[in-house]
RNA sequence: GCGAGAAUGGUGAAAUUGGCAAACACACUGGACUUAGAAUCCAGCGCCGAGAGGUUUGGGGGUUCAAGUCCCCCUUUUCGCACCA
């Protein structure tokens, strides 16, 4: 064999080999077990970055390893290819989206294929392909027809610079999640799918799912944010036969209501106010938070302002009358928009009495506050406690409140027990071009969805790209207009959010050709669900949950059997950059301009190594500050793989036959050394933690050098060597594969059964035994596998520095643990 | 403020149930080979100390024969949520 690792020869031939043959393209089969094992797939920025070899060095890694543990595998990647940056790149060189996407997704699978990773490329889908969303389209129908999807004019979340609408999960800390840019608020007509209905089912998983990270499952809950409470109704004293109804989670409080306030975007205000003497002033002040921007709002140090409307409510039980206030930190869009005001157990209502002079009312005992009155609260009392004051309720605690004040109330049709969430319908209306378009029609009759044998309503790609805000697709009057079942037709000119498409693409990609409807149902009910799933954490709430959405709604039609879509979660940390600007670590992106194109390591030291390197890096789970320090630790320790079975080549194609039960001291060495690190690689697998499964083969590799054979060594040079190659291909599958051609093997690697430990192999005949004194290391002794503790307690008491130790003391204890140490202990 | 995680040499990091801290690498130092370099190989490498030895996992306390690991308090830091009534 070729004494050079000739990296470069050695990839180029096995990529093609893989490629020609279709090695990795996956069927059904009832003769193996399936597993499924999936990367998010990439926008098509481009090119490849550091980032996304992790991402997919990750998943190849695994769908590798279970190839040889005997799984079928499918293993599919793609495009997630529409969306801004195409329009932005658009404007900005006056390249049509679609020829900029698609020399993007050439350059970048000719980069992927550079990387050696395992895919079925036969089931590679592109969103922007109307094979592809003319599904999608049709889901949307479906659900339309359902009544999950409906369209709503409503305040939206709107970026100026992006010219769109943002759900409000992509809204961070008031800004856009795209350009950062300030989100304003603006009245349109969108399309909602009505997550909501789901909102349980969504939740529940978050519950009792072990396969994903705590960490995920929390920021969903939270999200998705349940609470349980009663909705109670505050006739108004100036006409009893309107009310104001609050959600309150503290019903146990009622009796300690003082005021109410309500948010300016309450539908009542207006009335309310048309008695204060102050009334202009408080439709200044309405009109000035509602102008008010979401960030500010937010802000930390917001202050708390409100206006008393000069009307009154009627407390539900004692029908006294109850001040209401128009207050700016009530939020219009959660619960009612209105809050009963409880300030002695509510903190924001204590601040705001305080502000206001307004009485308050102690109505709950707990421990903390069981000596104080009133007058000594610095600050709202929380807690549940005790009721008093509160007449009929007295002496119950929180449950017990919560159950009577329902009945009671809920008797005299005054309230009633309900669930909050936080979560809302996600608004999927988008005023972009570069996306799939909404497939429904405003014709004289009022709005209708397409006919499904029409779809796909197909993007209209024949346009001059010269429109720099709004909606070009709105200005194609050859797009808008249209006929529908011989009517005059005007079509929805908005497009998908393109959290749409990457909902469903793992589902597609188990029938990515089919054309008799989203999925064939019997290969999806053979893969699905993924088993496992790999991605940035930065995916927790937003592609994650829609992703869970979606499922159920393919589940509900009748496409899929389970519940879920992906059994495990891998969170994979980000590959950070430094920058010398901000003096900190930023995640390596295309938008920020950070990333470290992988070619040139590739191109210098080949995919094996790159692949090798990052894995070797960190543990996955881990952020990873990008440094090509090491690169070379890897090529070198590939170098010596290389050299090594160069230099064992004759021992490693031997036709001896390895035979356990023959094993002399010197041989025992190589096969434990090797058992240990299979054994080892298994435990590694199971955690993810590759860079440790990396390290014991470099352990091994250092051992099968500093070895010194004997007469008989031959096999088992033979058995370590294969199995080292083994162990490898996941890694650096090139290189292995090559290797175990040179070593004589006619099969592909990649379906050679993974090595398997022995276990009595993976334990030395003798254990090095540390002598302890007082806790302290002094002296260690190889003793026989399992001696027993007296005779390792001996070999301490018999050993010279520990005796030195001992002299002129008192022992007071010995303490042996079988096959670790020994611990004396002196006075 | 609330919730979850993290903190170990010059660097990336490792360490079943509590049981030899720093595996495996990078960088560095010295040496071999070489006209020289590259590559390779050998040796050293937490800190203090010439050495014997002492000491070390963000800081402080505790439990234990024994703590990176368990408990309490604190600091720093990352992420998420943040008027959710």
């Amino acid at each position: 064999m070729n004494e050079k690792y000739n990296f470069t020869a050695i990839e180029e031939k096995w990529q093609k080999h893989w490629e020609e043959k279709k090695i990795y393209k996956a069927e059904p089969s009832k003769e193996k077990p399936k597993y499924y094992v999936l990367e998010m797939f990439p926008y098509p920025s481009g090119n490849i970055h550091m980032g996304h070899v992790r991402n997919y060095a990750i998943g190849d890694v695994i769908a590798r390893y279970k190839r040889m543990k005997g799984f079928n595998v499918l293993h599919p990647i793609g495009w997630d290819a529409f969306g801004l940056p195409a329009e932005n790149a658009a404007i900005k060189h006056g390249i049509h989206p679609a020829i900029w996407t698609k020399s993007n997704i050439n350059n970048m699978r000719k980069q992927l294929k550079m990387c050696g990773f395992s895919y079925d490329w036969d089931r590679e889908v592109a969103t922007t392909h109307p094979d592809y969303y003319k599904w999608e389209q049709e889901l949307f129908i479906k659900m339309y027809k359902k009544g999950l999807v409906y369209k709503k004019s409503s305040n939206v979340n709107w970026c100026e610079h992006c010219n769109t609408v943002l759900a409000n999960e992509q809204v961070e800390d008031g800004s856009c999640w795209r350009c950062s840019n300030e989100v304003e608020q603006k009245e349109l007509d969108q399309w909602f799918y009505k997550i909501t209905d789901y909102a349980d089912e969504l939740l529940d998983f978050t519950n009792k799912l072990p396969g994903w990270p705590e960490r995920v499952l929390s920021q969903q809950r939270n999200w998705i944010g349940k609470s349980f409470g009663q909705k109670i109704k505050f006739p108004l004293e100036s006409d009893k036969t309107k009310y104001i109804e609050v959600y309150t989670t503290r019903p146990d409080t009622l009796m300690g209501v003082t005021f109410m306030s309500i948010a300016p975007e309450h539908p009542l205000t207006k009335e309310l106010i048309s008695n204060a003497p102050n009334r202009a002033e408080i439709e200044a002040f309405i009109e000035d938070v509602k102008k008010e921007k979401a960030i500010d709002r937010q802000a930390e140090n917001y202050e708390k302002k409100g206006f008393f409307t000069s009307s009154y409510a009627l407390h539900p039980v004692t029908e006294e009358p109850i001040p209401i206030y128009i207050a700016n930190f009530v939020l219009a869009t959660y619960g009612t928009g209105a809050v009963m005001a409880v300030p002695a157990h509510d903190q924001r209502d204590f601040e705001f009495a305080k502000k206001y002079k307004i009485s308050m009312k102690e109505v709950i005992k707990g421990e903390a506050n069981r000596d104080k009155t009133l007058s000594d609260y610095t600050e709202a009392f929380t807690e549940k406690g005790t009721l008093v004051n509160s007449g009929q309720f007295d002496d119950l605690n929180f449950d017990e409140a919560f159950n009577d004040i329902a009945v009671y109330l809920e008797s005299r049709s005054l309230g009633y027990r309900a669930v909050q969430y936080k979560l809302r319908d996600w608004g999927i209306s988008r005023q972009r071009y570069w996306g799939v378009p909404i497939p429904m029609l405003y014709t004289e009759d009022g709005t209708e969805a397409a006919n499904i044998e029409e779809l796909p309503v197909i993007l209209p790609l024949d346009v001059e790209y010269n429109i720099t805000s709004g909606n070009l697709l709105d200005t194609i009057e050859s797009f808008k207009n249209t006929t529908h079942n011989g009517k005059p037709a005007k079509r929805e000119t908005d497009t998908f959010d393109t959290f749409n498409e990457s909902s469903w693409y793992y589902a597609r990609y188990t029938s990515p050709r089919f054309d008799d409807g989203i999925l064939n149902p019997e290969e999806a009910n053979y893969w699905l669900p993924v088993d496992q799933y790999i991605g940035g954490i930065e995916h927790a709430i937003m592609h994650l949950l829609y992703a869970r959405f979606f499922h159920k709604l393919l589940r509900d039609e009748g496409y899929v059997d389970c519940n879920e879509p992906f059994t495990n979660l891998l969170t994979q940390g980000m590959v950070t950059k430094f920058d010398e600007k901000t003096g900190r670590a930023a995640k390596m992106s295309k938008s920020l301009g950070n990333t470290v194109d992988p070619t040139e390591i590739i191109k210098n030291y080949g995919a094996d190594t790159a692949r090798l390197f990052i894995l070797f890096a960190a543990p996955p789970e881990r952020d990873l500050e990008w440094s090509d320090n090491g690169v070379e630790g890897s090529f070198r320790f590939l170098n010596r793989v290389w050299r090594l079975v160069g230099q064992k080549f004759q021992q490693a194609i031997t036709t001896q036959q390895v035979d356990f039960n023959s094993l002399n001291q010197n041989n025992k060495k190589i096969v434990v050394a090797t058992n240990k690190m299979i054994k080892k690689i298994h435990s590694c697998f199971d955690e993810f933690h590759y860079n440790t499964a990396i390290a014991s083969m470099m352990e091994l590799t250092n051992m099968l050098y500093s070895f010194e054979e004997d007469s008989e060594s031959t096999p088992y040079i033979k058995y370590a060597i294969e199995t080292l190659v083994c162990c490898l291909n996941p890694f650096a599958p090139h290189m292995a594969s090559e290797l175990w051609q040179e070593l004589g093997h006619s099969e592909d690697l990649d379906f050679v059964p993974f090595p398997q430990y022995i276990e009595k192999f993976t334990i030395d005949d003798t254990v090095t035994i540390v002598f302890q004194v007082n806790g302290k290391v002094r002296s260690k002794e190889d003793l026989p596998l399992n001696s027993t503790q007296e005779e390792a307690i001996n070999a301490a008491l018999n050993d010279p520095i520990v005796q030195k130790y001992l002299d002129g003391k008192e022992i007071i204890k010995k303490i042996s643990v079988p096959n670790k140490l020994v611990n004396i202990v002196v006075k």
